[in-house]
RNA sequence: AGGCGCGUAGCUCAGUUGGUUAGAGCGCUACCUUGACAUGGUAGAGGUCACCAGUUCGAAUCUGGUCGUGCCUACCA
């Protein structure tokens, strides 16, 4: 019978030959023996389905001691099991004399040989298969049997996925319940022996006869069995399994069994936050091991992280060198000491090399200094529902520049509390500006959604709430329309006053909503700026969560500051794209058909003066003549800036063109959705009533805009 | 091989139960040192949402398939 090996040192190790039972060419032989060369020894053919009849000659030597497979088939074909490899695999006195003490590779070479001489080799032949190697050494793998703890696992999972599938623990985001599910649901019975030098030694004894004693110790386990000090006994060698300790961790750090005041109190907790790669060793065991001990769960909820990667979506580990120090991140680190770092203390020097030419490549530089906050607000803004993390370091750049803005703001706050102070809400809510009433609102509207990102958490979508409302509202609006007032604190004390105090209080309330994002910036401002309010405490730390309360919403407000951004960023739009130097002051003329309009420029006159740099607003009576403007449109209001000797009537008229161009497409699409009959009968009422909304804007937007477009044209 | 994910702007990622002319940050282009900030400001460019088919009045979103990619588990005589 022909067979095909990888591994020809094992034929010392063979107790059959299978066949496929259905395999015509040796249902013949099935039951009888052949004799096994090298050895002298007689092994059986044996037929098992394991064998595929396509592969090869459809015949199989059986290694039951060093190779999982054939172990199977020999557990079913009751076969000898002959281990013929020493522990550190070279060949032991089970084989023949002529192999015992070579290497497992030398052995193969000779068996090679050795069959060849005997005129057996059919033929040698490359063949790619995969070979397990050990992680850290990257040595060749060799099944090998040995005596083990197990736990038997059922009876613990199935109280364990009771607990998950009535709710008592939930999994965030749901779906990794699934994996949680499909892992329990076919769990294997729970090897507990490692083969380390470290950790807890396995509490079981052996006398000379192998017979095994299990208790707490040594001394417990005689007086259990009545063992005298004359019988020898020795303990297990190996050690526990982590996991088997560490699933202990929940209830043994609170006292349990013997101190239940902390366990009584805490337990169980509410959230375990970890990685998915952990929902099996830890969480499953985790589980399983405190409804076993304690009857309770061990915690309420499992919020299940992605996993950080290195800037190529590798898995970051210690032996391919590309993990990433947080300190690092936070302190900075230069190229030098980065590359020794990660080339320091390796398992396989031979792959020092290609470690420091990746790290090369991807910080030629090092690292720069980032900061915790920045490192730490990296990760909120990356814990999305996905399940992979790649490191982007653009972002932690991102964010130190978000801190450093926000440093800066706090710079200007206290800059013009120089010599001033402020009273309470109360006193000075009467002389808040829409602007201030805004900044309240959108205040209230920020801490709301924070709530609601704690609550489903979602820390990225939080993340990225703070650092819109911080930048985007606080500093770009905020701030600046407070300088109008500010800078002319004289005509009106009782308004810079006002601005002052929500300048203030909202930077405090926003220190606050932040803090914990980010902890150390928001302690160290606050720690100047309270005071100025008034408030006095030891740390920000200690200081009560922003409450979102809704009395604080003002739409109104928010309409009016979102008209004064309208009009503002038209002109600068203008600005933009006619190339009007930002340091000249312009003329703006507005019109529109709408008294709102009107009433609105008043209250927002100093605001557009400032933040546009305008020398005069001039409002045009429906029908008025204007002069020869550029436009932009803000709803129904006209935004004209008058062309002599700024504009140039070929490039106003490109500009014309393209919005003219953008709301075309507009028009088109939402046009076509309104003329389909179908559209409007099976749509929601509201759906549609939008739609026609947008549409009739458009469509007044164009023709205003098709007008000016033909009066330039006239011009030219 | 089996299981589970993922493919959205140059890059890293959001996009709730299908109803937007698809968003953010970084990067890019132009202009700007104005009295918080150049680690900044203003304006702008950039996407057939991997591909194909289907369901629907309507799909980045739901279904099926294809391709690509990642992880987990197992492992081929």
């Amino acid at each position: 019978m022909v067979i095909a090996t990888t591994r020809p040192e094992t034929l010392l190790g063979d107790s059959a030959v299978a066949v496929h039972p259905e395999d015509a060419r040796y249902t013949h032989l099935v039951g009888k023996f052949v004799d096994l060369p090298l050895c002298g020894r007689r092994i059986p053919i044996v037929a098992d389905d394991y064998v595929d009849p396509e592969f090869g000659t459809g015949c199989v030597k059986i290694t039951p001691a060093h190779d999982f497979n054939d172990y199977e088939v020999g557990k079913r074909h009751d076969l000898e099991i002959i281990n013929i490899l020493t522990k550190q695999a070279s060949i032991n006195d089970e084989a023949p004399e002529a192999y015992r003490g070579l290497d497992r590779f030398e052995a193969r070479k000779q068996i090679v040989a050795d069959i060849e001489a005997l005129g057996l080799l059919e033929k040698i032949e490359p063949h790619k298969l995969k070979v397990p190697r050990g992680d850290r050494s990257g040595v060749i793998i060799e099944p090998y049997l040995t005596h083990q703890w197990y736990v038997a696992v059922q009876s613990l999972a199935d109280p364990a996925i009771k607990a998950v599938e009535n709710g008592d623990i939930e999994f965030v985001p749901k779906n990794w319940e699934n994996t949680y599910f499909a892992w329990m649901r076919n769990i294997q019975d729970w090897c507990i022996s490692r083969q380390l030098w470290w950790g807890h030694r396995i509490p079981a004894w052996y006398d000379e006869d192998d017979k095994v004693y299990v208790g707490t110790d040594e001394a417990s386990v005689r007086a259990a069995h009545g063992l005298g000090d004359d019988i020898i006994l020795r303990q297990d060698e190996d050690v526990l399994d982590t996991w088997f300790s560490s699933a202990l961790w929940t209830f043994s750090t609170l006292g349990w069994p013997d101190e239940t005041e902390f366990f009584d109190k805490f337990h169980p907790t509410n959230v375990l936050v970890t990685g998915f790669d952990i929902i099996f060793f830890w969480v499953a065991r985790m589980i399983m091991m405190t409804l076993k001990f304690t009857g309770q769960i061990p915690f309420k909820k499992v919020y299940i992280t992605g996993l950080v990667r290195d800037e190529n979506g590798q898995k970051m580990s210690k032996s391919k060198g590309n993990i990433l120090d947080p300190i690092d991140l936070i302190d900075g680190i230069s190229i030098e000491d980065l590359l020794a770092k990660r080339t320091a203390d390796m398992m396989q020097p031979q792959l020092k090399q290609k470690i420091e030419k990746a790290t090369k490549a991807s910080f030629p530089d090092g690292i720069a200094a980032y900061g915790t906050d920045a490192l730490r607000f990296t990760f909120y803004s990356l814990a999305s529902t996905g399940r992979d993390i790649k490191f982007d370091l653009g972002r932690t750049e991102g964010y130190r520049n978000f801190c450093n803005k926000i440093w800066n703001a706090a710079r200007y706050v206290m800059m013009n509390m120089e010599d001033k102070s402020v009273s309470d809400a109360a006193h000075h809510a009467p002389h808040f500006s829409p602007a201030d009433r805004w900044i309240i609102s959108r205040f209230e509207g920020t801490a709301k959604q924070i709530e609601e990102c704690m609550e489903s958490y979602r820390f990225d979508i939080a993340a990225q709430t703070l650092q819109e409302f911080v930048w985007n509202e606080y500093c770009d609006w905020y701030v600046e329309l407070s300088k109008p007032v500010l800078w002319d604190d004289e005509a009106n004390p009782e308004a810079a006053a006002a601005a002052r105090f929500v300048l203030l209080s909202i930077l405090e309330k926003s220190l606050r909503l932040m803090h914990p994002f980010m902890p150390y910036i928001t302690e160290e401002v606050w720690q100047r700026i309270a005071p100025l309010l008034g408030i006095t405490g030891d740390s920000i730390m200690l200081q009560p969560f922003p409450v979102p309360n809704a009395d604080n919403r003002d739409e109104q407000a928010e309409e009016s500051i979102e008209w004064i951004k309208g009009v503002i960023v038209g002109i600068r739009n203008i600005r933009g794209e006619m190339d009007i130097s930002p340091a000249k002051t312009i003329k703006v003329f507005l019109r529109s058909d709408n008294q709102a309009d009107k009433q609105r420029l008043d209250e927002a006159r100093v605001f557009l003066q400032k933040l546009a740099k305008l020398e005069s607003i001039d409002w045009l009576e429906p029908g008025a003549t204007a002069p020869t403007a550029a436009t932009q449109l803000h709803g129904q209001l006209e935004i004209l800036v008058p062309m002599a000797g700024l504009i140039d009537v070929a490039a106003e008229q490109a500009r014309l063109d393209k919005e003219i161009g953008k709301l075309e497409g507009g028009i088109k699409a939402v046009g076509g959705k309104l003329g389909n009959a179908k559209f409007v009968d099976n749509a929601p009422d509201a759906v549609v009533a939008k739609e026609r909304e947008k549409l009739a804007e458009m469509e007044s937007a164009v023709v205003a805009l098709r007008t000016k477009r033909e009066e330039l044209a006239a011009l030219a």
